[in-house]
DNA sequence: AAAGATACATAAGAATCTAATGTATCTGAC
DNA sequence: GTCAGATACATTAGATTCTTATGTATCTTT
């Protein structure tokens, strides 16, 4: 199974930062294979989300890029920046929160007539 | 503090059906003000976003409405059909399921270098 | 009488994703 | 040695879904 894209909306930003938080440096399609990897193929971040977000996170200072030759490919490394580990921190405790959240939304079952 | 809007989205239909589910009939506006009661404001559904998912829902045949008339003014009830329940049953476990592995997921420290 | 709450609705624009496409290299199997 | 599949970057058109603003109208409370 497979979670609907629109959950992913959102979220996407987050799960980035907080890969980065966790692993230092890591470069695009790595992050890929690592949601796949940890979420047991439920979350797929296809490529065409991430690069862009990757780009944005770089022009919002919150990561720094520096490319390395594997042969003749690059590859392109990105690392959290000091804005970048505070802004981690505040988006993952609000992401924390906000499941608390839904989690009692769907839970109650109030007025079940 | 409300949630930033992006983490809303995707969510917003479930909460919807789910609400749904337990209150057997309700209304455009009484659904903001329950979802914004049961989060403490945290969650704060705006009419912009709402109408036009219930307009949906009903189009896709999740809910049936009925009108009334409080005084002159008009009011639209929402009720979900048979498929809207069954929509709902899926949408709310997959969103619960989603949110674990969110959690894991924030939770994990690899190679914490 | 006026302000604020109730109650519906739409529409332009922003944000963010999907799906498709493109380029190029590396690796393993046959 | 060649071909498929994986690795690795990237962009773009289009879809979806929200925000913000606006509109209309009634009800309630001071």
């Amino acid at each position: 199974m497979i979670y609907s894209s629109e959950l992913i909306k959102g979220t996407l930003k987050t799960i980035v930062l907080k890969l980065l938080a966790d692993n230092k440096k890591m470069y695009g399609y790595e992050i890929t294979q690592r949601v796949k990897e940890l979420t047991l193929d439920k979350i797929q971040i296809t490529e065409g989300a991430l690069y862009p977000t990757l780009h944005a996170l770089e022009a919002d200072g919150l990561v720094t890029t520096e490319s390395e030759f594997i042969g003749k490919r690059v590859r392109k490394y990105y690392t959290l920046s000091p804005s970048g580990k505070n802004k981690t921190k505040e988006k993952v405790s609000e992401l924390a929160d906000f499941m608390e959240t839904m989690k009692f939304l769907l839970d109650i079952k109030t007025k079940t007539a």
